[in-house]
DNA sequence: TACAGAATTTGTAATCATTACAATTTTCGA
DNA sequence: TCGAAAATTGTAATGATTACAAATTCTGTA
């Protein structure tokens, strides 16, 4: 999925057929929110996000869709240590950082890690591969920051 | 910890005073499989594997023991999908791969992935980050050779 | 438009890994 | 040897995921 600011419901129509799946409303749903919030979110950010609007959808079909999603490369399937699975709607080339802190994740782009280029070069001629995943961790800066503030609290 | 072709008891207890790790029977025992196995073992692997021997080992105490090898970095926890941690003793810097066949994980050292040595780099370098881990999936070469053959029978 | 069969959705119950917790046992230093 | 601290144990709770069968919706055809 290639991501403006918005992405409309034809889009996410248009998206779901050209992964040749049919466009139900709890899949247009599923798909539109993940498209729309960046955040990695797990099957359940995403069922209780959802169920005040879309009343009738259930925790199962969020959960069949998804597999649907990851199955048919709509989505990207994560899952990064604490046994549970984030999803994200760009399926492009990108590593994932996850604060050990605030447990954000967050998108590390190849404009960022160039590595990502050659570990995809790496796949490509590897037959044994067809995916690679690169994850880091750590304390990510806004959470270094406040550590630091309280720090110096301290001394005061 | 490096590696034998067989990792004596003194050894494993040498290993565990070097990270600060009181060596109990239990611990021994966990640390002496996940040195003798290579194969990236769960908890109930491991649980199931000493249980008849040390019939005392309750499946908490793995949990406690892996926890707390981690957290000295004695062992590396993996989280490769399907929600379940693997356990690897060898801390060294490696990447691994998971056979979406026979969901063997297999180890992939610098020497056949010399990426890894610049993924350490960027660790180190990036004060966001403390570690990285790169996952590669696929069909083995075993399970693809299997798979080969089977085709072949079809057309005789 | 009506209908049958297929696809999809739903809710509940089961499973499985992990964690919480309190009681018991073991270890270690005084 | 004794008592506190550390470690272990078993059971119960939690939480994510899956299984499954019933209900609903959709699709193509007559």
């Amino acid at each position: 999925m290639i991501f403006s600011d918005k992405v409309s419901k034809t889009k996410v129509e248009e998206y779901l057929r050209a992964h040749n799946i049919r466009p139900s409303i709890q899949r247009m749903a599923v798909m539109e929110y993940l498209a729309n919030h960046r955040t990695h979110p797990s099957i359940n950010d995403i069922y209780r996000a959802l169920h005040p609007t879309v009343s009738t959808l259930s925790r199962t079909t969020v959960y069949n869709t998804l597999h649907l999603l990851a199955e048919a490369k709509a989505v990207k399937e994560l899952s990064m240590e604490d046994n549970v699975c984030y999803y994200d709607a760009d399926t492009s080339n990108h590593a994932h950082y996850k604060c050990r802190q605030c447990c954000k994740i967050y998108d590390l782009f190849e404009t960022e890690i160039p590595l990502l280029a050659e570990i995809k070069k790496l796949v490509e001629n590897d037959s044994r591969f067809d995916s690679a995943d690169l994850y880091f961790r750590g304390i990510c800066p806004k959470c270094a920051e406040k550590e630091e503030r309280k720090k110096k609290q301290k001394f005061i």
